[in-house]
DNA sequence: CATAAATTGGGCCGGTCGGCCCATCGAAAT
DNA sequence: ATTTCGATGGGCCGACCGGCCCAATTTATG
């Protein structure tokens, strides 16, 4: 009377029928997976997520009039345990990371063969990801990027105009520490540790030390917080 | 006369003599790569870095006094063309996943044999990176929970303490408005916004508005600066 | 209805901050 | 040898900040 494995329970959300029934074949074909509902559109896809609460929601990113990114962070956020699988035909990079960095634990290409993504639903199911290998290096790269090449050449030339001790300081205040802190951190007085702010101050054009550590992170010379 | 496929240029910087050695002849022993110096301590890998400027730094996270996860965002921000490929004997993943958001391009265990380090220094040099595929998997979940589930109950509680005026103002601070601006955002008088973070440093007992903005970041009680 | 909590604001005070001068010292560059 | 620049600090001042009182009003919440 019990469940060794309880069935993986998937919503499958795609605006054509033909993709939906190929699917649907395929996934109750397998033993331990059940679709539990179809949505073809995107309200449809919250609705259903919302009565159903599958598993998995095996989500298209081209449902015709919205993307099906737009509702991926609802989805994760209104049900803390369904997690998201995308199937697209599409082989843009850029669309694939988007999903990523808004909460989609997989990515399945259309042109893949079933037995992939069966593989895919059960590693997602397992709380892993599902990301192929060389999306996975892009997807670093980009995040890196961010923080990284990608620079206003202003505001390199102001980082670039401050001196090593000043960038001691930048450090300690974007980690928080009050003046005396930093004074005693450094082995100078306070007087010195504010004579540098001061300078730091005017060369990156900030008013306050809130700002400054702001300005350091956004700006990467600081590790951000946690 | 000319190189077909110059060489690898490599900084070592491992505190142990004998790990440095044992990498230097596993290295060598490749047409395609160099040893181009090597650095037991923190500082001593900064300044060759800034002297030799190699392609990559095979850098060790346990350098006994610092830890090498401190240095990198200046390399990686000094040295735009460096690349960092992280060389651990730790398995913590947490530590893995600090390195990767550092801005590391690449994780390999000490324990795995030398010829998996040898392809990894040339994935990295290819501008490619080079993560376990089960560490990947860790690293992006950990990016996604950061805003979910785990938090720690007593911090949770704190934040939860907060009442909805008092987050307003916590996302203003986080964003490095003074006083009056905030005033002027929320249509209140100063006076008002200076009562409200009294009551926020005590119930988050942070000591003043930098700790604060720190706070709300790492709490993700605020969008990242970016 | 009574009580509590949230929001708003005032006053006061000591401490800190930021802006603005200045001086000294050493190292590096010219 | 002179100059420049970085790092170190001092003094001064007005402004702002944080801690500590208090109180009026509105809004739940029981």
């Amino acid at each position: 009377m019990s469940d060794p494995s309880p069935l993986i329970r998937i919503l499958l959300v795609d605006n054509h029928i033909v993709m939906r029934q190929g699917l649907r074949m395929l996934i109750e074909s397998q033993r331990d997976m059940k679709v539990v509902a179809e949505a073809a559109r995107c309200d449809e896809a919250l609705e259903a997520t919302a009565q159903e609460i599958p598993d998995i929601v095996l989500l298209d990113l081209d449902l015709g009039v919205c993307s099906g990114l737009d509702i991926i962070p609802q989805l994760i956020s209104d049900h803390k345990d369904v997690r998201v699988l995308v199937l697209t035909g599409v082989r843009d990079r850029e669309l694939h990371r988007r999903a990523i960095r808004l909460g989609a634990a997989g990515i399945v290409m259309k042109e893949q063969e079933g037995e992939t993504l069966l593989k895919a639903i059960r590693k997602v199911s397992a709380c892993e990801m599902w990301i192929d290998r060389s999306t996975t290096a892009f997807i670093f790269q980009e995040l890196h990027r961010d923080s990284k090449s990608r620079r206003l050449d202003t505001e390199r030339a102001r980082i670039d105009s401050l001196t090593p001790r000043e960038r001691e300081v930048v450090a300690l205040i974007a980690q928080g520490l009050g003046t005396s802190r930093i004074a005693k951190e450094l082995f100078i007085s306070e007087k010195t540790v504010r004579n540098h702010l001061a300078s730091i101050f005017d060369k990156l054009t900030v008013s306050d030390r809130l700002e400054l550590a702001i300005y350091a992170v956004r700006h990467g010379m600081a590790p951000l917080p946690q």
